[in-house]
DNA sequence: CATGAATGAGCCTTCATTCAT
DNA sequence: TATGAATGAAGGCTCATTCAT
């Protein structure tokens, strides 16, 4: 009885220090995306990023071992959710592949959107990280496009989408042009918002893809105003 | 006379020292192109780039005022590079538009694969240069942009292209996907050569442009074994 | 009667707590004695301390004010051992002021040996300690050597030692051997062991105290082989 | 002609910048001396260093790559100095072993007292060395033991020292009597002048040495009022 | 009593920039 | 011109100490 009260109390304890735990890793790793992303990892220094995340540098290292680390998790976090929103989307878009490859675009746009400055540091960070986590990262990355490639494979299967079409290098592209909306933001801000940019680059997308005597059942995939 | 011969002498002097100004300033530049590049302007020291240029850090000094200028520099030579060879193979094509984008496309691809390292240098060092050099060079590289976009407005309107494509986003796609070659280097070494990728994407790209019943002239560039 | 009752339950409470405080203060000074003399005070962490100690950095805090405090604590403990040892087995050896001598230059010797570590603190951390308590630590450590000088002086007073030996400086040179075991172990362990080692000392140390005429009396002591 | 004069030039520079370099680490180390073994090298900033040595934090590092170094040049300082001092005046006592004994030991103490801080560090700062270094002094060290060694050894080939002493330890005791000096400065300093304590020490040191029939030729070294 | 999360001062080290030669 | 010694500000990181729980 009283070793199960102590369990209770233990298993109440470990529950709040865990949820502390997590929020302060939460809050941290956000200033950091924040801050690191707009100005680069080097640019920021740990006081800054202990000043944005409102605690203390030395806390910063209970919870990441070094800025490296620090870095790695950004960078984690949004391949995390790349890796879970993409093929979620594809699954929700149903069976036709040209709507499965629209929405999994669609989705992989909208997350790099939402991680828009933590996104860049993947091109600009490979040296700041070590050269293993760099390459475990990359590989993580090349997993992304996956969803994608299986999409326009099985779209090239059913015929609607071109047979003579390089299915991998198409899918690298895709991911590319959604990298393009945080890499070239400083334009597109100015010209597009994320919406029109998704639609104007799905219809040139499908417009390589789709082969031309199916293109008329996709109107509003491939009609832009 | 002697004044006349001083003349001389001062303008043999002049040409010794502007010859060795241009020596010295590529000595230099190429020197940060080669480390700024590969480490990124952070890592790399001014103690590195002087012993890497052969000359002492004071004369770097002399040469561009401090390290942010040599930065501006090293990204400056890559945009110029770009704006004379773009345009060049454009005209080098010929007057049919689809051979005047893929000659360009090509050009642009060509550049960026010449000076890989330091193309990357735009999308990691943004925040090292100040705020108007940073406007500058992106006015500047839009302008790269331009002779791509003209190609393929004046394929629209001889009617090769297709007429609802958004022309100013499918020469940004073209640009970036040219871009690409340096951004995702770690994969596409792997996979691809530069010739086999340009023509890859040439494929891709033009496959999204060209109207269905023109795509039967251009076997060479639509397709690919 | 419960006013009774309260005052034993007190007691019981105080002899419990207090029985807890010295275990809990033997098991961080234990701790801290292996760490810091390995390692040197300022080398070991207090949650270094803590670990070893498998108590809480905060419980270490509510035992011991400070880090100094410890410190102190730890080379106090080597001193009361000395000043315990030495005169017991002084006195232990009878009556006779070269075997006193010898048995307390040997209680000095195991002594040191058993504290090795921490006999080296007094070395490495004057400053580590505040000028005052570093002050009273002398003190201590000089009264360590009355107990031999004694012998000393009883030994120049029975006429079995030399009257012109400078008794204190040779007090003080017995203590300084003593030390040297733990100061050069690292030499000496390689070539003698404890014992050898007191032996030898022991008949160098006689061998310039005793009168030659009676030195034939303590041949166990001189003869080494 | 002019590759003469080049070269002379050259050399003159060279000598300059070298003569510079030596009285830059002549002042960076005495500095380091006088501070580290005051207080340890850990007690010891890098800043307080530059301020006593009036240099920048930046140019001690241009002499020595760390605070590692720089301590381990202090240490290695005095065992240059026993190493060249302590043979010569061995040397320079003449023939007989008892005077060449006494010299050196006095030649040792005298090094010890010169360097008396930075002698202390050998005993503290083990840990802040690494293995490797500290292994290479430790070597160093004992070599200075031999000088003393080899005359002791002299003496007992010569029938003037017992043949019956260890001539190892004898010297080692000598030597630690040198170190001590700086080890017990804080006692010894109120209560003997250097001379005073090497006449006295000489005397017991000699006293256990000497064979009785011998003592006689020795009043100076062995009568000590 | 006991815990350990949180703080922040301070340390070692690097490096852009200057300037005497 | 050209050099590189010298400077010192700033950064990453550690750790003694405190305090809410």
């Amino acid at each position: 009885m009283s070793s199960d009260a102590l369990t209770v109390a233990e298993e109440a304890h470990e529950a709040v220090r865990s949820a502390r735990n997590s929020v302060r890793t939460r809050q941290i790793l956000r200033a950091a995306a924040r801050l690191m992303a707009r100005d680069g990892s080097d640019a920021v220094s740990m006081q800054a990023l202990a000043d944005e995340a409102s605690v203390s540098v030395g806390l910063i290292y209970r919870y990441f071992g070094n800025k490296q680390d620090l870095l790695h998790a950004v960078i984690a976090e949004v391949l995390d959710d790349l890796a879970a929103r993409v093929p979620a989307a594809i699954e929700a878009a149903g069976a036709d592949p040209v709507r499965r490859l629209a929405g999994g675009f669609r989705a992989y746009c909208e997350a790099i959107a939402d991680h828009r400055h933590a996104a860049l540091l993947t091109y600009r960070e490979s040296k700041a990280l070590g050269v293993e986590a760099s390459e475990r990262l990359k590989k993580r990355e090349t997993a992304t496009v996956l969803p994608l490639l299986h999409t326009v494979e099985q779209g090239v299967a059913e015929g609607v989408f071109a047979a003579g079409v390089h299915a991998e290098l198409v899918a690298l592209d895709l991911v590319m042009l959604a990298h393009a909306w945080a890499l070239k933001h400083w334009y597109f801000e100015a010209h597009y918002d994320l919406d029109t940019y998704i639609a104007r680059q799905t219809a040139i997308g499908l417009g390589a893809l789709i082969v031309p005597e199916r293109r008329a059942d996709y109107p509003d995939l491939l009609d832009i105003r």
